[in-house]
DNA sequence: ATCGTTAACCTAACGAGGTTCACTTAACGC
DNA sequence: GCGTTAAGTGAACCTCGTTAGGTTAACGAT
């Protein structure tokens, strides 16, 4: 656990403290993301990072729980947009959900901190205090539905509750992307092919007929 | 977080310290599901709950993570069983695969900070400290493909991998649970609906034809 | 130039957590 | 009774999140 204790960051001027929320911001996912350990992120290891002290950062943070939260909302809104992306590369609405359920399962896997910060993180605070990232994570979830239903609406699917399919969907993708993360040494097989076979199967699952 | 302090239980008789070591996971394991919250259950506060003091947990443990690993070896055992008790209901496969799934449901939403333990937790350990753990969940696999198994040797199933057919099974069940442990207060339509959307969804997903 | 105000920090400390080390106490065989 | 030793303490160390209160430097006004 090297703390590394970078050299002093000089005062902000007058009117700009908010550049220190920043810094804080990047000086923790990067450790975050490079110790690909969450406790070592201390509220004291933040500190040294930046170059300030700790209770500097409970200028800009209520809590740690709160500074972590934002860290995830920064990080819902890149997860969002490359959901979308994937939803966007085809006009065909059965291979448009592929492609998001693709880009799910590649973001968990390539972000595994972040996934599991996101979404297998119990969140039993006050609903206020996470409003942000259910809305966040509600807008993920709509999004589903609607390529859900394009699937259904297109005649692909059969007729189904879409929000129950959705849930089915999400469920799966979820399922595999956490469990992969967090047994990355099991011995997944080939894991594209893994990832096709579990669309697949829930594709041929909705199928029409 | 009350602290109950419990009065100091007596020295066991010589030849019988393993005795404290029942105690211990009898107690931590009791915080645990009472408090719902994996901090509550800090090596001091099971001291007290148990009634001696906290150097004497380590005389049974090397640290608190092979103390919580016990209290999971422990809960496999009934997990496994629960799930094999689940398969045996039916003699047709396909029927038990069903149960099976309902079981394992079952049990996550029941045991949601046992499964959370389980499950949901990396294990970037030295893989000896966890060969137990492994095994047991390697078994509750096993078990899963054999049932994969009967239902493609039975037909009902299309021909395909049951390795890979197990992991997908294994994902969508692990993927709702999961979901449901970590955000208990989203608007879940009917529970039980919604196993059987997900467990029918995949069940035609890899029927035969 | 310098002074007062105040935004932007810091020092020191608290209590709780995991863990260790050196010490004590009580159960048993003789 | 008496030594041996299994079975346990007490006090401390270090890290952690967090807070109360003091300090300092950037700026506008003079």
């Amino acid at each position: 656990m090297a703390t590394d204790t970078v050299e002093r960051r000089g005062r902000a001027r007058r009117g700009h403290g908010d550049e220190l929320r920043d810094e804080i911001l990047r000086a923790a996912e990067t450790l975050l993301v490079e110790s690909g350990d969450e406790r070592a992120v201390s509220m004291r290891a933040i500190a040294a990072a930046v170059g300030c002290t700790p209770p500097s950062l409970y200028l800009h943070f209520a809590d740690k729980d709160e500074l972590i939260l934002a860290i995830c909302n920064a990080r819902w809104a890149e997860f969002n947009e490359m959901l979308d992306r994937g939803g966007d590369i085809s006009d065909d609405p059965v291979e448009s959900l592929r492609e998001r359920g693709r880009a799910y399962i590649k973001f968990g896997m390539e972000n595994p901190e972040h996934y599991r910060l996101l979404m297998m993180t119990k969140t039993d605070d006050p609903l206020e205090d996470i409003a942000d990232l259910q809305k966040q994570g509600a807008v993920a979830f709509q999004h589903l539905i609607g390529a859900v239903s394009r699937c259904i609406e297109s005649g692909a699917f059969r007729s189904m509750d879409p929000y129950m399919a959705a849930i089915v969907v999400w469920a799966a993708l979820h399922g595999f992307t956490s469990l992969f993360v967090t047994a990355p040494n099991f011995p997944w097989p080939d894991l594209d092919e893994t990832i096709e076979a579990l669309l697949d199967s829930h594709l041929k699952g909705f199928a029409a007929g």
